[in-house]
DNA sequence: TTGACAGTTGAATATGTGTTCAATTATAAT
DNA sequence: ATTATAATTGAACACATATTCAACTGTCAA
């Protein structure tokens, strides 16, 4: 691993990572301000991670409209009934999902209006896509 | 790998992996209506693969206002060049930023709003998560 | 044309992750 | 009590992927 620190900036408080200088140093001065803070932007990128798999991505789709049991799920994805447990359980875990439970079955459900809007906004994204290949 | 067919429902055209039975008709007929095809799903979740992972989260997060080129990107974020220019190439694979050449420098920027609503959603999303904590 | 630097690239490595399999728990029915 | 079924769980395996390293390309300046 190669540590190179560049003397002349003033971010070398802590070892720099990075093999070069800067060289806008008006525009890192500007953005360094507002940057979001390296916790928030791991988080983030786990709630992302969450819905990068597309088993995960199916499970919510069928939930869009309401709750359903494990059972109901594996059919309607063609897997087993392991697998989506599997995936129920990241899922919940990372409180995108919540479930109920009634007797033998257990109903999941969309947990929050974060995941519907992000949801509809990459559907969007995908389709637009999508139509621009066939112009 | 077990292949369980369900014979007694009307999914069953091709092999079924899952390894029960229906059990709410009902609502597995109409959730089978609406269900977005495979093919969408699956680039929904590539494109959410795209900003699942935190490198890539602080490259959209710097690029935020404006671009930048790979040298001042790479020391906001701390990383080696290549590291960055990885990164890079697969964010603008997606189509989630896009590159200006000038002179010997490549200036990146985000490639269209989508990135940024989604951005802004997740956003409020863990911090909102974050105050319930507190509270 | 030579050297310096911004940026890219491919291969290798280490780490992360999704599914399978087998075993287990919890609930309901006989 | 016993059996059956819904669902969960942990370990193992196979596959994906992020960073490193070294080599490379393209551009500018001397």
């Amino acid at each position: 691993m190669k540590y190179h620190c560049n003397k002349g900036d003033k971010y070398c408080e802590t070892i720099q990572k990075c093999d070069c200088e800067i060289i806008h140093q008006d525009v890192v001065d500007k953005v360094k301000k507002r940057i979001l803070d390296e916790e928030t932007l791991l988080l983030m990128a786990d709630f992302y991670k969450a819905l990068s798999d597309s088993t995960r991505m199916k499970i919510i789709d069928v939930l869009y409209e309401g709750e359903m049991c494990v059972c109901d799920i594996s059919v309607l994805i063609n897997m087993t009934k392991s697998a989506i447990s599997h995936q129920l359980k990241y899922l919940k875990d990372m409180n995108l999902i919540k479930s109920r439970k009634q007797g033998k079955e257990v109903f999941y459900s969309l947990a929050d209006r974060h995941i519907v809007e992000v949801f509809e906004i990459s559907k969007e994204h995908i389709l637009e896509a999508k139509n621009e290949k066939n112009c």
